[in-house]
DNA sequence: GTTCTAGAAC
DNA sequence: GTTCTAGAAC
């Protein structure tokens, strides 16, 4: 057995089961740190790795693990997660969005709310850009609407939300298309007052 | 979702 | 030679 190999088991055996990481978002819920508030069927969290100055997310306290859950029985749920937009709106000067990402890495349904400037440490890459500046970004005015239409919210195809993710890089607040990540993050900051 | 890093792009 | 991106992670 190889030195590696050995550590790896030795690793395991002490280490309790780690849960998947898809799962991060029910232990944020419960963490005091993070919780920002809840209100009668939501729960508010700062996002982990914010991609603008202001980034939380809401979920709902009832178990659904995705948008592609709901029926029309959850229009007030969503109806209130409307007023939490509104509420969160009101507390700060910066332009907030609300949406919901049509193809979700995490489990448990939950709404972004992020505001335009989009300038933070923690966006990195073309597909942390395309997520929220593409229509892989379901604005939550959106959602409500097609669940009060349909009565459900239809899922996109693999190769549409593929073809999203590689969307040529485009600034959100203007015409300029930069050339790469690091080009886009030194432009944005002139977006900044 | 993030981290890490090989190799593409420059 | 350095910067940047994209794919594996058991």
């Amino acid at each position: 057995m190889s030195k590696r190999s050995a550590a790896i088991t030795v690793t395991n055996l002490n280490s309790k089961k780690a849960k998947h990481w898809s799962l991060g978002l029910l232990e944020s819920m419960k963490d005091p740190e993070s919780v920002v508030k809840r209100t009668k069927q939501t729960v508010v969290i700062k996002d982990k790795y914010p991609k603008a100055k202001i980034h939380y997310l809401v979920l709902p306290q009832d178990d659904i693990n995705s948008i592609y859950k709901l029926d029309k029985s959850h229009i007030k749920l969503l109806e209130e997660f409307g007023d939490v937009f509104k509420d969160i709106q009101n507390e700060t000067d910066l332009p907030l969005r609300a949406g919901f990402h049509a193809v979700p890495s995490m489990q448990r349904m939950h709404m972004h709310i992020i505001s335009t400037d989009m300038v933070s440490p923690c966006l990195k890459t073309k597909v942390h850009w395309n997520s929220f500046t593409t229509k892989h970004f379901r604005p939550y005015a959106d959602v409500l609407e097609e669940l009060k239409e349909k009565g459900c919210i239809e899922k996109m195809s693999p190769e549409l939300h593929k073809s999203l993710m590689s969307t040529e890089l485009q600034c959100n607040q203007c015409s300029y298309k930069p050339k790469n990540m690091p080009q886009l993050k030194e432009h944005l900051l002139t977006h900044q007052k």
